[in-house]
Parts: C-alpha cells; structure tokens; sequence
DNA sequence: ATAATTATGTGACAATAATCACGACAATCT
DNA sequence: AGATTGTCGTGATTATTGTCACATAATTAT
C-alpha cells in the first residue's frame, strides 16, 4: 500500500507553513496554502482529515498546531540524522543545503574515499567507507543519503542495510533491491530534466499524434 | 490532464535500454526489463501499447528500435539544450553530473553573478545573470534549470519566461506562478529526504494510530 | 435571540491508473 | 503440417485517487 501523493503533499503543507511561521502569520485557511501550493482547498482539507488533523470550524488553522501536527504525521518532530555515502559534488551540494539546516534532517558526518572536513554549518567531518560500520555502531542513524556511482550503489546498500539502515534516498540511476521492511526512495536527475522536456514537447505541437491517442 | 506516472516510467524504461545496449545485449523482454526496474511486465506492455510502440509477437523487443522509439515518444530524439541559472554548489552538481553528458540532454551555459568557466568535459561557461537576454537571443534555448535561493526564482522565471524558456526544472521550495502553456517539474530534495523518513518510520511502528486509520 | 456568513469535514461520486485474463500470433518441435 | 510454447496486446475489471456537494459548527451582525 503507497500513500506516496499524500506523504508528498503532506511534506508541502509543512514547507507552507514553516514559512507562515517565519513570517510570523498565526492563522490560516485551506483555501490560503491553496494559493501557495496549487493544491485544491478541498483536497487538503481531505489529507488533513485522512491524517486526523482538525482545525477550527470558522477560524481555520492555527498554524504553530497545524505544523506540528504535520511534523508528527510525517515523523519528522525529533532528530533525524542521516549519514552521506559519496562526497562528489551532488554529495557536496547536498551536505551544504541550506534547507537541510532548518529542519530536523540533518547530515552528521560523509563518507568517501577522500577525507576531509567539509566547511558548512555546521561543518560534517568526512571519512573513508571502511570506518562506516564503527560509526554506525556509536550513532543509531537509520538513514542514509546515496550519493555515489551507479555501479557501487547495490554494493552500498547491502553493506549500510546489515549495519541497521533502513531508509534510503538513492541518486543514482539504477534500481536498487532491498529486504521488506527498508524503504528506498529513489531520485533520478536526470528523468526529471526528462519529464519537462516531454511536457515542453507537448505544449508545443498539440496535434501530436501520441497525444491525441492518450486523451 | 497528467500523465506523470507514464512519463516517468518511459523515461525509467528508457534509461534501462541505454544500459542494454552498452552491454551490447539486442533483444529484451517486458519481464526482463520488469526484473530490472521492479515494474509489472503487463504495466510495461499497456504502457508500450498506450504510446503505440510495438514488439515482436514472440521475440520480444529490439533494444535499438525500441530505444529509439522510447525516445520519440519522451521527445529526445533530438539536440536538448538547458541553461542552468545559479551556479552554487548544487548548480555545480547538476553541471558536472555524468548521466547528462551520454544523453541529448546538454546544459550548456550557467549563470552566476559569480563568472567564471567550470572545469567540466566539456567545460560549460559561466555568464553573469544580466546577460541571459542577449545569450537566448543567439541560443534557441527552451529549458531551464532553477538551481537558485527561494527569494529570486519567482523573479528569474519571469524573466526567462519572457525570454522565451517554456520548460523548467525548479530546485527551490516555493511553488512558482507560470502561464499555462510553460511547464515546471519542481524537485524539493528535503521533501524526498522526508518521504523516506515517513516509510521508514511506518516500518517501524506497524501499529500506528494513523497507519491504521488509513489501512 | 435569531439569522446570515464563513470555514471545516466527510460521504457520495467521478476520474484515473493498475492489474488481470485471455486472445493472437510467431517461432520451434515432432 | 499440425501441435506446442512463449510472448505480446488489449478489453474488462478492480483499486486508487481526486472532486464535489452539502451538512455542520463557530462567528458575527441585526
């Protein structure tokens, strides 16, 4: 069973509202993050009620509530640490993400055959690959960033899952086999350039042929 | 109408013949192509038949037509320029990425308030973002890449709207306002991190107030 | 106090997407 | 040649997801 679009929509009702929060705005209505996100007013209103969260009959959301109602349904209201495998620039880009500093997902350390200390904030020591299965013993993280070449990647995770990690977010191209019970989440950059090259060919020659069979 | 699920997984089937054929394998099978990708072999024919791409009816699939067709129909059958607006470090990511340098989609100029040339194969240019206009103007250039801070890309996606760009690929949090016919696939890194801390947290916990709720 | 107004919450409905079951056809075997 | 096998192709079916209409509660106005 995938509830991947509400989880996803979820995740953006919170983005939403942890900028209300810095804006200092105390109240909102699902018709206002609506504007913000795109999202119908009445399918928000049924994620919240698929998710148990209540607002107030007239007086809408109290947006402090709501986001961390939000942030309990999606796990994420305590310390997630995760660890970087591969510090190449994507995994650099990654570490240094600026929003990754704001919520509880946060990298704590990198792992690559080049070691150093890369300089964020705050800075994330990196160390060579051997000294995973050490670190993993001192550090009950359960989530790791895959951020290395395709032909290392199952490799990886079959080492990282008998250490205890149980969610993945994988960058590299292939797909990657896991036992039942961990999760992978699978980014590929280069079909999301892809699919906007497909609705960009769409727009342009509406009289496609494909298209016309598809709709 | 949004047939995002079938793009992508053209997009997946696609990146999955590219690697056939560079093992030099010519003939494949839907359950074959199903073993790599972990997507049923009858969704992979529906999804053949819906764009009107054919096999043989014992032999399965040539790699190479296949490809090929794959491809037409995903509208990269053809010489793909991005520009990339923001060269941080993620920009640098997304410049130096190696899955872009074997398919037809090229970046092939950033822009930066920072100028400079990347060291990359083959090494891409570094504009000052004042001078986009004139570079569109030479370079028929219809696909952008946003890899900037929230607060300027609702600014530089008019900008380069009015310029002419109709496809983006959007890797700031904030949804961003375009006219119908452009296209924005937006790509918010923390929300996957955060999709894999919901899965990972619903193994966990089976029992779940909420998980239960939704079964 | 009563009526009008403005949001929420949700069951009923509609649209979309995924799966299944089976027919068609080409290749191989006897 | 005829039977058999393996794979595709697709209409029918089922499951999932999204939309709509309206009942409900809280607030404000008269």
């Amino acid at each position: 069973m995938n509830y991947k679009n509400h989880v996803t929509r979820l995740s953006q009702y919170k983005s939403v509202l942890q900028r209300l929060v810095k804006s200092g705005i105390e109240k909102t209505y699902a018709e206002s993050i609506s504007k913000h996100i795109g999202i119908p007013a009445t399918q928000i209103r049924k994620d919240f009620s698929l998710f148990g969260i209540r607002g107030n009959k007239r007086g809408g959301y109290n947006v402090l509530e709501l986001l961390e109602e939000l942030k309990v349904n999606l796990g994420l209201n305590r310390d997630l640490p995760f660890i970087l495998i591969g510090y190449g620039n994507l995994g650099k880009a990654l570490a240094r993400y600026h929003g990754f500093h704001e919520g509880c997902v946060r990298i704590i350390a990198a792992f690559d055959p080049k070691v150093g200390v890369l300089s964020s904030i705050p800075p994330i020591p990196v160390y060579p690959p051997a000294s995973i299965s050490a670190f993993l013993k001192d550090n009950p993280v359960k989530h790791a960033v895959l951020a290395v070449p395709d032909d290392v990647a199952q490799s990886m995770v079959d080492e990282l899952y008998a250490e205890g990690i149980r969610g993945f977010i994988n960058f590299s191209a292939i797909a990657l086999n896991i036992p039942e019970d961990a999760y992978v989440n699978n980014v590929d950059l280069e079909l999301e350039l892809e699919t906007v090259v497909y609705y960009t060919k769409e727009a342009e020659n509406k009289e496609d042929k494909e298209v016309k069979k598809l709709v």
